[in-house]
RNA sequence: GCUCUCGUGGUGUAGUCCGGCCCAUCAUCUCGGCCUUUCGAGCCGAAUACCCGGGUUCAAAUCCCGGCGAGAGCACCA
């Protein structure tokens, strides 16, 4: 046979066809009311690391027409920042997310009381004076502290003594002979006297953190509990309180864990640089705040877009600056004026005989933004960055970018045509300027120079050219990115 | 140590439930080329991945078993 007639059984490639695939995060079960909730403790502003549940949150709110809620978690008194409350909220307002409802768990106390004597009186958990290290020892050899053991009755007396005096614990009965010792009975509430910011010493028996949620997630109606999957164990814990109370459960997602490269998101430890003195405050540019992101020029937006990209599967994850950085350049770039910076600037003395015009848009693809323009006489002094100047020779030739070619000669630039010569070095000058100092988030502190341009663009992302983009404010710029 | 998760290019992701249209998607990064009075943007192209080993099957990224690896939890924190 010839290659002919073998052709209709060489096996074709089929052709592939084009997939347009909507990408979307993974569908919800019962979407039918969604309520979700955001609930980070007060104990400082909110950084990067919060904004994933923030985003995914905000991402199932809005697919389902849903209710997101946010829940200040301040039961421990010794962790809070009284100026937290108001910090978190406006870090939501700066992202344009909106809580519909916003809860803060220090005014539910009552509430706690009410739903853990009913578990009490269910025989679901215990008070116990024992000390912590008794009561814990006992728990890992998978015994039963002698006060677990006493009726309904005593254990809700012990209770209300609790409320005005004593040391001990309610504790949530589990399973002793789970062979996870971390689910073997929890503490439900503890005494804590420190007073509280908010309700200073008006409790002093105050609920621990899988207790409270369970309790709030139940009343605030939430369907959908979307967080960490180090909360996997906190979960199984607080489905014991669903159990005793006889409530359904939220559907429960777990994502995998970020890990956050080269960046303190400690709060506590934010806080001691702070007063120490290493950072200007929360809104330094060196921390990965959302106040701090925000003046480098990062856009609300970009938080969004980035987690919902990264989904939310099982796996842990690396949070890449690269491509964080790549989705805020997608949306800035078309609209961050160009302008030109000048480090270690270089004084030279331009002599033309006719009187020069800058022609330097604003935006290389926006000509209806207009140019940046101005007139270069005879005699003006001219400015260049001490790199660029390293790399000239006397009789070189250089153009000015937007302004003309000049030939080197000492300090001084002699005109020598207008006509763009191919090949010559284009370099970015200033003449009439203002002095700024550019932060970049490593610490440093460039000195340099911008054209005489900005005084309508405080706040705004602008791009250095051949530096990258930056925040300006007032006579300083933040680094934001290439 | 115990308990629980999870392993797709450098990074993130789609596909895994219900095996075939997957010689594996998209984005970013990297490297070329074009364009450009920015080292930005845009356009074109290239390179790079199913943790390993068995099994089931006509057919495995997908199912089963074993190994290896990574992470988390083990608080009177949240």
């Amino acid at each position: 046979m010839g290659s002919e007639e073998l052709k209709p059984f060489i096996p074709l490639k089929k052709p592939k066809v084009e997939k347009v695939v909507e990408k979307e995060l993974p569908a919800l079960n019962d979407p039918d009311s969604v309520v979700l909730r955001f609930a980070p403790g007060p104990s400082g502003p909110l950084h990067l690391g919060h904004t994933r549940a923030l985003a995914l949150n905000n991402y199932y709110k809005k697919r389902y027409g849903g209710k997101l809620i946010l829940r200040l978690e301040d039961t421990n008194p010794n962790a809070i920042d009284s100026d937290a409350y108001e910090m978190i909220e406006s870090d939501l307002n700066w992202l344009s997310i909106k809580a519909d409802e916003i809860i803060i768990q220090s005014d539910r106390i009552e509430l706690y009381y009410q739903e853990i004597r009913k578990i009490l009186e269910k025989g679901g958990a215990y008070v116990t004076f024992s000390d912590a290290e008794e009561w814990r020892d006992l728990k890992n050899q998978k015994k039963a502290h002698p006060d677990r053991e006493r009726s309904p009755k005593v254990q809700l007396t012990e209770f209300e003594s609790l409320l005005v005096e004593g040391k001990g614990i309610v504790v949530i009965k589990t399973d002793l002979e789970d062979p996870n010792p971390a689910l073997r009975d929890f503490v439900a509430l503890r005494v804590v006297e420190e007073p509280h910011p908010r309700q200073s010493t008006k409790y002093r028996l105050w609920p621990l953190y899988n207790y409270a949620v369970a309790v709030d997630d139940y009343h605030l109606g939430i369907t959908h509990v979307l967080r960490g999957k180090d909360h996997l164990n906190n979960t199984l814990k607080q489905k014991w309180i669903y159990k005793y109370l006889g409530w359904d459960e939220p559907n429960y997602i777990h994502y995998g864990l970020v890990s956050i490269p080269n960046t303190n998101l400690k709060t506590s430890k934010i806080r001691e640089s702070i007063k120490e003195g290493e950072f200007s405050g929360w809104d330094d540019c060196q921390l990965a705040t959302l106040k701090g992101l925000a003046r480098r020029g990062y856009r609300p937006e970009t938080f969004l877009r980035y987690w919902e990209n990264s989904g939310l599967k099982e796996v842990d994850i690396k949070f890449s600056w690269q491509n964080f950085d790549a989705v805020n350049k997608d949306i800035i770039d078309s609209e961050s004026r160009r302008l030109f910076f000048v480090s270690d600037p270089i004084e030279y003395t331009i002599e033309t005989k006719n009187t020069l015009v800058k022609d330097a848009p604003w935006h290389p693809g926006k000509p209806e933004l207009g140019k940046r323009e101005e007139q270069i006489k005879s005699g003006s002094k001219i400015y260049i960055q001490k790199s660029d100047v390293e790399a000239f020779d006397d009789n070189k030739l250089v153009r000015l970018k937007n302004l003309c070619n000049v030939v080197v000669n000492g300090r001084k630039l002699s005109f020598e045509g207008m006509q763009p010569k191919k090949g010559s070095q284009i370099i970015q000058w200033c003449s009439s300027h203002t002095p700024i100092d550019l932060f970049y988030p490593d610490g440093t502190i460039v000195k340099g120079i911008v054209e005489d341009n900005i005084s309508g663009l405080d706040g705004e992302t602008v791009q250095f050219e051949r530096v990258g983009f930056v925040r300006l404010e007032g006579k300083k710029a933040f680094f934001l990115h290439r």
